[in-house]
DNA sequence: CGCATTGCGGAAAACGCTTTCTAAAACAGA
DNA sequence: TCTGTTTTAGAAAGCGTTTTCCGCAATGCG
């Protein structure tokens, strides 16, 4: 059907390892043994292979080497959305990793879909990556464990099934968002109201539970009408402080599960009377880029994409090279802290209970 | 060094087109063909194969079968940055149509970093991709002609090498932005400043010249002091938008290059007195999500991603398989419209010259 | 019934690489 | 000088496919 592939190809020239060890006058397992930087081959030898592999421009067949070798150097990267700028961030940031320790990368988002994660997941092991970090903070590990060998590498965040080959990213969620209700709190609020995401992804989940806990240290109820289930959109952000707003009395603060959530809540009161901070703090989890730039800016959670992103490599790699490995570790600890800026500030009509803090927050101006 | 392989790796127990073959009781070629539903092949025999791959298993390994057949179905798509909220948008849909087609995508930005964009041509390069989508809109076109074959798949956004391997997808930037400052001049305005991205990209300075254009033909006149540039960020409008406003005499209008500008426009302008669109009219161009959920929402010209990423993977797919490709086509046309949403009114103390056109921006409230 | 033709499946040769196995050379010790 | 040991390079066996080539059986035709 084809012409005789040797005589045109329609493919770039490809020129191969064959070619190298004629240029060089060796055997094609010494170019690969040299291009590949073992130790035994001897120093002229090697010099005259890399000479001649700069000379035809050699690059080795990634294809080619992967069957022989079973290693793709491929990492999947599994996310919610790619759409939700919190996750550009993230890839990108993955990305750069990966590719500084000779990965490549495989994107793929689920958009929060079980048949789409199935496809997604097929579509990675057929192009057989060495690995997968599943970052949809919680979604859909029962169809991964069931397409996946029991060895393969796999990363996950907050929680996962209990197996030797899963590393989790243990992000603690407690943290942030016990300082940004602690925040709150010292500016004088008692009405905390808090947005989730959606509930079945574990980490929206874990978030308002931290949030619960924070909250009822400090002796402050959480009556039920002030948990609004959110899905991590702008839209649901605007729906959810709708709601909120329609309450008999509104809460004097805010706290979302992420900024999407957040930016939504603060487009939301733009088309009230109500104002932020004024009369509605604002909290955000995640601290997207966009945070620093809507209006008033953002006070939200940090949770570091490049640590996220570096313990997520890391452990990928601890999974696929145990030789490697440093110490056999499981569990990767992620942090998370408050970022005053602009969307919190004491409630009209109450006196701080920390000067210093209220201080802070009040050079918010409009 | 390593354990023999056979007997315990610690790759996923690999179930190959041999286990099928014993399992039909064919050969592995017959397989292979009934497999990639050769017509030659018994309907009989191929449904015996199809059950034994069911039985077994069988999932062809995409690695093996790139290498003896040349082709990787692997797309290469290269934007200038994941974390402009425009790109994702784009990657999603090129993703889902490639995916459907039965090609996996790999994707890399290029940060606008000469450097980086040639090690992501070298390192798509070395994955074999098929073919590569550069849609960052204008650069570094010469990095990707001297690293390439001449004979390989490409797609540039505007314009490129004229080779007869690229395609082109050519932007009418000319119809959006024409409709948009007939739009504003319809309401009366005639101080209409441009923001424009960073010139060296073909598209900004399209952008820009189909923006004098369409001053130029209904005979408004426009200053240097009314051209600035910027650099398509958020960050970017801002400072844009403070350059103008540092002028004696603002405009009454401004048309940005893409939406993040307009976005950095409009959050610039919250810090003064003047109030969007009451004062100060603002367009962008992209019409990205986000741009429907700012304040006010934001009247923009749309580039569909849509059609954008479509026309990419069909002229991918021309390149790619000639013998699939209806007619040699090799300029695809990209529309842009028109979106008027609240940002945009008539000048202040102007009666506009459409009375309807009015009427329907008027219905922006604040 | 015999011969040419067609249809279809199997054997085997690649694809470009890694890695094992083997053998040659170099060296040391006796 | 010979044997034994250590290097180090080459030969060759795969890795899992696709695809060509070949031969066998079945069919059509005289």
């Amino acid at each position: 059907m084809a012409a005789p592939r040797k005589s045109s190809s329609n493919r770039r020239a490809t020129v191969s390892i064959r070619d190298v060890a004629r240029r060089a006058r060796v055997s094609i397992a010494t170019v690969s043994r040299a291009v590949n930087r073992v130790p035994t081959v001897d120093p002229d030898l090697a010099k005259r292979v890399w000479k001649a592999v700069a000379e035809v421009g050699y690059v080795p067949n990634t294809q080619a080497r992967a069957l022989v070798s079973g290693r793709s150097h491929i990492l999947g990267l599994i996310v919610s959305e790619i759409t939700n700028p919190f996750f550009p961030e993230l890839v990108q940031e993955f990305e750069n990793l990966a590719v500084a320790q000779g990965y490549e990368v495989m994107i793929g988002s689920t958009n929060y879909d079980a048949e789409r994660t199935e496809q997604l997941i097929r579509r990675m092991l057929q192009r057989s990556v060495d690995g997968v970090a599943v970052m949809t903070f919680g979604i859909e590990e029962d169809i991964i464990k069931r397409l996946v060998e029991p060895d393969f590498p796999l990363v996950f965040v907050d929680a996962g099934p209990d197996l030797p080959n899963i590393r989790l990213l243990k992000v603690n969620y407690d943290e942030g968002i016990r300082e940004a209700v602690q925040h709150l709190a010292a500016l004088g609020h008692r009405e905390i109201a808090f947005i989730s995401g959606p509930l079945r992804l574990r980490s929206a989940a874990a978030r308002r539970d931290a949030f619960r806990k924070s909250m009822a240290d400090l002796g402050l109820a959480v009556p039920a009408r002030h948990l609004v289930e959110g899905d991590h959109t702008l839209e649901g952000g605007m729906a959810a402080i709708e709601k909120l707003a329609a309450l008999p009395e509104l809460p004097t603060a805010v706290v979302c599960s992420n900024d999407m959530t957040a930016i939504g809540v603060l487009h939301g009161l733009f088309r009230t009377t109500y104002k932020v901070p004024e009369d509605i703090s604002v909290v955000g989890f995640d601290d997207i880029h966009l945070a620093q730039f809507v209006l008033p800016p953002l006070t939200t959670v940090q949770m570091s994409c490049n640590s996220l992103a570096a313990a997520a490599v890391q452990a990928l790699r601890a999974g696929i090279e145990p030789e490697n490995a440093r110490a056999p570790q499981s569990e990767w600890p992620i942090a998370t802290h408050l970022v005053v800026r602009r969307s919190t500030t004491f409630p009209r009509g109450t006196l701080p209970a920390l000067k210093r803090k209220a201080a802070s927050a009040k050079a918010g101006k409009k």
